[in-house]
DNA sequence: GCGCTTCTTTGTCCCAGCGCAACGTTGCGG
DNA sequence: CCGCAACGTTGCGCTGGGACAAAGAAGCGC
């Protein structure tokens, strides 16, 4: 793991952003006090661990702004993005599934801001927080079925409707649309892209060249416009 | 989904039953009457629905005894099994998830008993059994876990790699030592096997012929047994 | 016992996509 | 402006394992 977060107060933080993050939307003024004072906010730069698999899980993290790819370590060394999760939710809350280590390492794929609180608070929080539960129940219940759609996209599909579910998923979590299309917007690489597919780096090159020349996408590097989704959605049903 | 459930007397079931059953494996005589009470028990012949992905989920189970497997069936009718469940487990706890129907398909694999509960119980059984949250959280993390496990065995390993590893999880779930051996005691058919490593049926007969030859297990139609563990772990990390 | 169905085995063919390898491209720091 | 590192592209050959096919084995009902 990284160096200690660093306590900080908050000043650049509008309490309305609290607003907007599910688990405490609901929330009073006083009770977003409560919350931000309890809470230590660091920035990490693009490629930093947050925390690691198998550490003990003394903190929960909510990601104010930025994109965190959730990966796991094969015993061969390789990684395998699990998932990606966007600004606004919650990660590593190892105590909503009972467990007391992080099941995976949550790495920044792009610079992001991240509040975390003391494990310690989660139970109080549970019980102060009105719809703090339901909704990490449903943060869990939404990643559960990710993580389902993976294994049936990994079991029955061929690689290029992998790599064209991938994109659909992203620009669905985090596109931002430009003029003559949508943009993923935060730093993706083809090997990103790959771990995420369960390919190569090669093949997933390969398949951005062909879409590019059909004029499906346009990319340049780290950068993933998509230009005409519905023909991806085309691709990712299989022809 | 199949007919109603009957509500039944349960003069079969042994209390001492639920004490092995870990959501409530603490609740006193009085508690244990009181959950007893209020559930249905039924029996499922093999290959039953028990219920629907995508149903209104208006109960919530527990399998006494039997085998289920939780499956999703893709856009061309595929089906991919995305787990198995043991006697012992919850099932259909969609509650626990934050959404009000099932993600998945459950279906016996071999004949079963399935205690329910109408879903609204599932609050006051939160409320009421001390322990009984904590131990469905432990549950999902289980299931994430080993969904997690499976997607990158899934973008990783080979063919052969999976459905070794899937064997092992088999019989460490439900393996019965025998005399030479541990036996998968559940029929299971080399169907199933493909199913839950995202192959085809003839591989996963030639990767089981392959290893009778070698001595590893012996298998008659829907019996696997597993001579060699050892060297099945040895083939599951990858020569 | 006889036929039917379900499950399993085995062989042959063939191609998607991985491995390897070499070469472009872009951006950054000095 | 240059060199280097990170990122991306492309060609080629090889092979794992899927598709197709056909036939054996076990269980089941009549």
């Amino acid at each position: 793991m990284n160096e200690q977060p660093v306590r900080k107060t908050l000043p650049q933080l509008d309490e309305s952003l609290l607003k907007h993050l599910p688990p405490f939307s609901k929330l009073d003024r006083r009770q977003i006090r409560a919350v931000l004072d309890q809470a230590t906010s660091r920035r990490y730069e693009a490629g930093r661990t947050i925390f690691d698999e198998g550490a003990e899980a003394g903190r929960f993290f909510m990601l104010l702004d930025g994109y965190v790819r959730v990966v796991r370590v094969t015993p061969t060394g390789e990684q395998v993005t699990a998932l990606h999760i966007p600004a606004g939710q919650l990660l590593g809350i190892a105590r909503a599934l009972g467990r007391d280590t992080y099941p995976a390492t949550a790495i920044t794929a792009a610079e992001s801001i991240v509040l975390s609180w003391p494990m310690l608070l989660w139970d109080s929080f549970v019980a102060d927080y009105d719809g703090f539960a339901s909704e990490t129940y449903k943060t869990v219940g939404n990643r559960v079925g990710e993580m389902n759609d993976r294994i049936i996209e990994m079991a029955t599909q061929q690689v290029e409707q992998r790599v064209a579910n991938a994109l659909l998923r992203l620009i669905n979590q985090t596109g931002r649309k430009v003029a003559d299309g949508i943009e993923i917007d935060f730093p993706i690489t083809r090997q990103d892209l790959s771990e995420l597919t369960g390919t190569t780096l090669h093949t997933a090159s390969r398949l951005l060249s062909a879409w590019e020349k059909q004029g499906l996408v346009e990319s340049h590097r780290k950068r993933i416009k998509v230009l005409n989704p519905h023909a991806l959605v085309v691709l990712s049903q299989g022809h």
